[in-house]
DNA sequence: GTTCTAGAAC
DNA sequence: GTTCTAGAAC
């Protein structure tokens, strides 16, 4: 089931490699960023993402983290990313430099016009995104020019445009809004001006922080040192290990009833690991069933690539700021997940005192999630009795053993919330497992209370049909598929394995359902390898309608798929057409239910199953997300607001179409 | 899953 | 005042 390379170009050339660039805006305000912005993606046939700080807030002014959020998913869903803010020094700019993958082009383009210039415009315009006009936007560019540092190719970018008055800004919108999906630009330094002449016309500040030897070294590689807590040291466990043992089995004893049939490992690196044959060994006493706690020698990173484990859910002994470095378990946590990890983080907590745990979801672009099936990582934070690191508790193991129960306590909880809503539900599934990795007490104590909202996630793990109970409303499409003869009137085909409907309640122009006739499927949890002729069967049922309604209507595009968690009994595949114009479209669950990692194609589902044997499912915890256009990526503020958007938004499903999701006019399957 | 509606948000 | 959301009931 692979993409038909027939139909991407026109042409019928073979498809070439699409080229994502991020475009790191440098300029004061005033200096025309979004001018630049809006020009380039108005004559580009690229798709471009314009992230502007000023508006990211349902129109308002927001925060770093939130552009960073959004350009991680903009260039998820394969487009390319224009950074509208003013990223005027170094460190300003570095995070965006960590978005995306290797393939991702760095661009900057530096909007350097003078500062009379900028104060002029910012002081004179009306209406701006930021309300930074009149006499404050003077104070702000006056204040903000000294500040200045040029950008340079050893912080990461591949190529740095100069722009010094109107003139250079036109060709620099000309030339990126030309680039078509597959033109890439050259890389180095374009347009800028000598030293000799920068300090002349007085932008001295620029320098503020230039090194000097002329080395251009290679950035990426230094992430050691974000925050206070990256050293040279690896985590250094200095906690008593007779005492820690026992707290750890104590606890494990504790909640080991409270995870159905999740099962808890501790892991540590090395072979001999006093701890782990001290845990072992007091479990084993205390009669803890071995097959829901053990302990692995191994790498925590590569548990299900490397040790055949299949594990969901990964504890991170992390530090205060929950932040990548420290050299041990922490910075590879972070490393293996990637940056998505750290923008996950940020949203659920800033920091976290000792003792204390917060669950972040795993986003799907993580790097992890597909190559290990993590879908959850629960950063903790426990005691330090490390003399070295900042706020030891000596040898205060009172307060040391309390805060390490309490941290494993909190762990075990969070895990628990996980589970819980299916853990115990299924007597031969699949379960999540925690991993709780030796070293798990650290460093830095930390004044602020943790907001535990990521708490309340729910995991996909088993959803056990066969004690779930539906309600009788839940039951129509399972009565269809039972005696599709009493329902002549709304079939529209039947065969030994399918029936097709149309959706009672349209999410879109065309919104069919192809319902599995086996009996005991009632959801994708039910689903296992030996399905899989029957869900091929069902694409192709699905593809053959959507085919059939192209024909009728060519503007029409597909996509097939499955929800994680269906609110109605029996197995059944959505045929949508992607205008999601419907009266029946009415809430965020209707929309995210459709437009999240929640709705998984059916190219995708029977891919997993051949290649896995089984299904990483989605969790209600998408329906607390926001309300993002499945074009241009733009958030909406609400449901009205939002299918007022789709009214008019005519960028292209790139996300889809790169990923072979999408069946348009345009191309389809193969077969 | 839908409908209805109280009350929150604007 | 109107619009919109979210929870209860089915």
């Amino acid at each position: 089931m692979e993409i038909d390379q027939r139909n991407t170009p026109p042409g019928g050339k073979k498809r070439e490699e699409l080229k994502q660039i991020i475009v790191v805006l440098i300029g004061l305000p005033g200096s025309g960023k979004s001018t630049f912005c809006e020009e380039v993606a108005k004559i580009s046939n690229r798709p471009w993402v314009r992230v502007c700080q000023d508006a990211i807030n349902n129109g308002k002014s927001g925060t770093k983290i939130m552009c960073l959020s959004v350009a991680a998913a903009a260039l998820e869903y394969g487009k390319s990313v224009l950074i509208d803010r003013c990223n005027i020094d170094k460190e300003q700019r570095a995070d965006f430099l960590k978005l995306g993958g290797s393939e991702t082009e760095k661009h900057a383009v530096v909007l350097d016009l003078p500062n009379s210039l900028c104060i002029s415009r910012s002081v004179k315009r009306s209406g701006h995104e930021g309300k930074l006009q009149g006499g404050r936007a003077a104070q702000v560019v006056n204040h903000m020019a000294p500040k200045k540092e040029l950008p340079k190719l050893s912080e990461g970018f591949n190529r740095i445009m100069f722009c010094y008055n109107e003139k250079d800004v036109k060709e620099a919108i000309k030339l990126y809004g030309s680039l078509s999906l597959c033109d890439s630009l050259p890389f180095g330094c374009f347009g800028q001006k000598s030293v000799d002449s920068m300090v002349q016309v007085g932008i001295r500040s620029f320098f503020k922080k230039q090194d000097t030897s002329g080395n251009a070294k290679s950035v990426p590689e230094d992430s050691g040192n974000q925050g206070a807590e990256a050293g040279s040291h690896t985590a250094d466990f200095q906690f008593d290990l007779e005492k820690a043992s026992d707290i750890i089995v104590e606890q494990v004893e504790e909640y080991i009833g409270r995870i159905g049939e999740a099962k808890l490992v501790m892991v540590d690196l090395s072979h001999g690991s006093k701890i782990l044959s001290l845990v072992k060994t007091k479990a084993a006493k205390k009669n803890i069933d071995s097959n829901k706690f053990s302990t692995f020698v191994g790498d925590i990173t590569q548990l299900r690539s490397c040790g055949g484990l299949s594990c969901n859910v990964i504890a991170n002994p992390t530090n205060w700021e929950i932040k990548p470095g420290g050299g041990g378990v922490n910075a590879a946590v972070f490393k293996a997940a990637g940056f998505v990890l750290e923008v996950a983080t940020k949203e659920r907590a800033e920091k976290l005192a000792a003792g204390e745990c917060v669950v972040v979801p795993l986003p799907s672009s993580s790097p992890w999630f597909g190559a290990e099936g993590v879908t959850h990582v629960i950063h903790v934070l426990g005691p330090n009795m490390n003399p070295k690191r900042p706020n030891c508790l000596k040898d205060d193991y009172t307060k040391g053993c309390k805060i390490l129960r309490e941290a494993y306590s909190s762990l075990f909880e969070g895990f628990a919330s996980i589970v819980k809503p299916y853990g115990n539900k299924d007597q031969n599934g699949k379960r999540a497992a925690a991993y709780v990795p030796e070293n798990n007490k650290k460093t830095k104590d930390s004044s602020s209370s943790l907001s535990k909202s990521g708490v309340n996630n729910r995991n996909q793990d088993e959803q056990g049909s066969n004690t779930k109970t539906w309600n009788p409303w839940a039951q129509a499409l399972h009565k269809i598929a039972m005696s599709p003869d009493s329902h002549k009137d709304i079939v529209l085909e039947v065969s030994d394995h399918v029936v097709v409907i149309k959706d009672s309640y349209p999410k879109a122009q065309q919104h069919l359902l192809v319902i599995a006739r086996c009996h005991g499927l009632d959801s994708l949890a039910d689903v296992s390898g030996e399905d899989i002729p029957l869900m091929k069967e069902m694409h192709d049922v699905g593809l053959k309608w959507a085919e059939k309604l192209i024909l009728e209507n060519n503007s029409l595009e597909f996509r097939l798929g499955y929800h994680s968690i269906p609110s109605m009994r029996q197995l059944h595949l959505h045929v949508i057409s992607q205008d999601f114009d419907s009266t029946h479209l009415k809430n965020k669950k209707h929309w995210l239910s459709f437009n999240t990692p929640f709705f998984l194609d059916s190219v995708n589902v029977v891919k997993q199953l051949e290649e896995a044997g089984e299904l990483r499912l989605g969790n209600e915890s998408f329906f607390d997300g926001v309300l993002r256009c499945h074009r241009c990526l733009s958030v909406n503020p609400n449901m009205p607001k939002l299918k007022n958007h789709l009214r008019s938004c005519k960028d292209p499903l790139t996300f889809l179409i790169q990923n072979g999701y999408l069946i348009s006019s345009e191309g389809k399957y193969s077969r």
